[in-house]
DNA sequence: AAATTGATTGACAGACCAGTCAGTCGCGTG
DNA sequence: CACGCGACTGACTGGTCTGTCAATCAATTT
């Protein structure tokens, strides 16, 4: 029932706010769950920490999330649907071509607002508690499957196009391997390098499967 | 691994018992916090839950590892000695033609020792938590320098024997990234590939790399 | 102004866990 | 045989964490 929307920044705040402020807030203790996991990691992410890192007390988060364990759930549900329509925008914005989609999934996915460190680290937490919660597995299980539907699409069109004569599923693999690497590497590595070396070796992959729709950039301008 | 020591061997027994006791228990333990790690991720690893998949007391575990965080760098530390001599073993066998250097890399990371549905998920726990972690990366920062420039060497001459103009770090990166990546996905995924889908995955990258080095595959052998 | 409703707090309870310790067990030695 | 010593056990402690709850606060509504 409430509906009046006066464009009014200040006016923002005297939006109907009992049910507003309810989405800012959870949104508001998702991004701490992210920061707290980065800075401490899976194991040692507490709700009083979250919770401090938000400004808040740590009975609201149960109050908003009732457990724990569906902070974390909501928490990596949010990232899995972040990411995707972070892909899915740029890939429906990148035409019909597919050397031109390919390019925009790489592009996509060493977005500034995607590739955080943070954002990296909470992805790396997640990760690796995943595989012993079934739960966890599902929610980027799925993104995954979407992902890998669209970069083999893509490699099909390209392959077919170029003549390359490739194992469709395996090239994309062998891209998809090559993308995410990249991106964990930022994080994992001892010495990191720069987004942009990342997403230049990506890159360098495509050019390595579809030379003729991606030419071998010498390292010029 | 030459001596994953069966036990039940009264002849194993015979030997210094107190000393030999120790390593025997060590190992015991540091297998046991594999595959609990592997069975319920690192956040839910508990001694108590080590102890019982070993047979034994928690408080042994204590005696043994002192702190429960001692426990866990050397188990980090045991899995990177060993995945480590796994490949360092398979180079030197390898002789001195580059090309069946990088095949004998890709086959030892596949090899059915290492890449035990185990270790993949403790490997993958650890490096979860690791990145808020120093200590932790420091253990197998070292060991991914060494096979980094192993591959790179590795890279180098090839490209150089080909003629193939490649940008050497990066390609050296393309490789390692898909090996690894494959590697993980056999944990991670949804509905996971076969250990020798893996393999190929990684063989084709390096036939993609280095075509003249690597006829592109129809099954060979 | 009083009442209502939902958001928020912080003290508290219950559970769990790492680490301690006093004591037991088993094997080799004097 | 008795003694010593290292491996081993399990009850106990102190601390931390999740989840509960009654009280409080803020914003509307009556």
């Amino acid at each position: 029932m409430p509906d009046p929307a006066p464009p009014d920044q200040a006016a923002a705040d005297s939006r109907p706010p009992r049910t507003r402020s309810r989405e800012v807030r959870r949104s508001q203790l998702i991004e701490a769950t992210i920061e707290t996991m980065a800075a401490r990691g899976f194991a040692r992410t507490t709700l009083t920490e979250v919770a401090r890192m938000a400004g808040l007390s740590h009975g609201l988060v149960l109050f908003h999330f009732e457990t724990k364990e569906k902070l974390l759930a909501e928490t990596l549900a949010y990232l899995a649907e972040e990411y995707r329509r972070n892909w899915q925008d740029a890939l429906a914005a990148a035409g019909d071509e597919p050397a031109a989609q390919l390019a925009a999934l790489i592009e996509a996915d060493f977005a500034p607002g995607i590739c955080t460190p943070a954002r990296l680290a909470a992805w790396c937490a997640f990760w690796g508690e995943a595989q012993s919660r079934p739960m966890y597995q599902e929610s980027y299980g799925d993104k995954d499957e979407e992902y890998i539907r669209a970069l083999e699409a893509i490699c099909a069109r390209l392959n077919e196009a170029g003549g390359y004569g490739h194992d469709v599923p395996r090239i994309a693999r062998i891209l998809r391997l090559t993308i995410e690497g990249a991106w964990l590497d930022l994080m994992t590595m001892a010495r990191p390098y720069t987004v942009s070396e990342a997403r230049d070796t990506a890159r360098a992959a495509a050019g390595l499967c579809f030379p003729r729709h991606f030419p071998v950039g010498r390292r010029s301008g």
